[in-house]
DNA sequence: ATGGATACAATACAATCGTATTGCTTGCCG
DNA sequence: CGGCAAGCAATACGATTGTATTGTATCCAT
């Protein structure tokens, strides 16, 4: 009986069917199956419960990566794909990020843990990065394909394009950004 | 007196005070100065206000952009760097944006309307692109240069990095992705 | 066993919500 | 001049909101 855990489930669905906008204590506890009152005890307020689903999706989403223990060349094209949906349910982790991310305007506090969590991933892609570019291209190279990918990302969810498409984009950027920084040794 | 304007700048003013969630009827009344019966005077629902006023954003730009007359190359700059804020005004734009994105979830008629917009710029920068790039490339180039501009907007957003940074990066990829289509002839 | 913490539910409350209704003013067309 | 449409404000409605309060179980340490 992980309750905890169900509030926070409660929250992304709930974000999922009815928007952040929809988002309220009650529709949570419904969506979670535990009462008003349980989602207060574990939650001070509305914003807190918010902040600490952002924080456990934050958290769950490295945990996976960890366990995952990619070899170099896999990480960095799991750092780039990965925040492109290419299933429905995958679909659903970037809806929610881009829920956080608006209702981040008006709580300073979620802003700061969405900008932790987008800059340790532009820095861990960094590290891996770090055997295939110069070192001074390093950081910017990194930061193009993460925003690429969230840009990519973000067309995906409206229905814009496909997945599978999104992806075939995003891993042609990186082996353009790859091989120009090979001196463009990979000419036809 | 544009009281039909008024209450359009009414909603984003309160998009970026107190997110999407905090719109409301009467926020948007009070932020656009006018009463909450003229806002359903002119709006049947809520759900039609913030659709109008998404509209409203789209084809301001639209406008804006075409009233601009850029020359080919400088508007293959424009079409790429002008989704990333660089002065406290322009991020505005970008805030708003990507409240809509999430309102977007629960509102089908509004997706529909983000959909259109996007890919009318994708379009608009591969009409221009084609002088630069093959021709079988110019989709893909253009779809990798938009998201990569919103990426880096959406970054831009949350206070990671600043807006020039972002406008750097996003240069440097548009001229690698030309460098590369143009055989790799700018190697230094 | 007992006492205090923790888990959980129910309910109460004022505030705010979206929307419907009504009415007053203004301007234009006949 | 009269009438009707449009612009605009006020208010009333029940529903929903966030949160405080209060209660009862359940547990584990003393």
């Amino acid at each position: 009986m992980d309750r905890r855990g169900d509030i926070i489930r409660g929250v992304w669905r709930t974000i999922l069917t009815r928007g952040i906008a929809g988002v309220s204590v009650r529709a949570v506890a419904e969506a979670a199956g535990v009462s008003v009152g349980l989602v207060q005890h574990y939650h001070r307020s509305k914003d807190a419960l918010i902040r600490a689903s952002a924080a456990a999706m934050i958290e769950g989403s490295a945990a996976a990566y960890r366990l995952a223990g990619f070899a170099p060349s896999e990480a960095v094209r799991h750092l780039v794909t990965h925040a492109i949906p290419t299933s429905p349910a995958a679909r659903d982790g970037v809806v929610i990020w881009h829920a956080y991310l608006a209702a981040s305007v008006a709580d300073e506090e979620l802003a700061a843990l969405l900008r932790a969590a987008k800059s340790g991933q532009e820095r861990e892609l960094a590290t891996h990065l770090a055997a295939v570019v110069p070192e001074d291209e390093v950081t910017h190279v990194a930061r193009s394909l993460i925003a690429l990918a969230d840009g990519l990302a973000a067309r995906v969810i409206t229905g814009e394009i496909s997945g599978a498409d999104a992806v075939q984009t995003a891993e042609a950027a990186t082996d353009a950004f790859a091989g120009i920084a090979r001196g463009r040794s990979q000419a036809p």
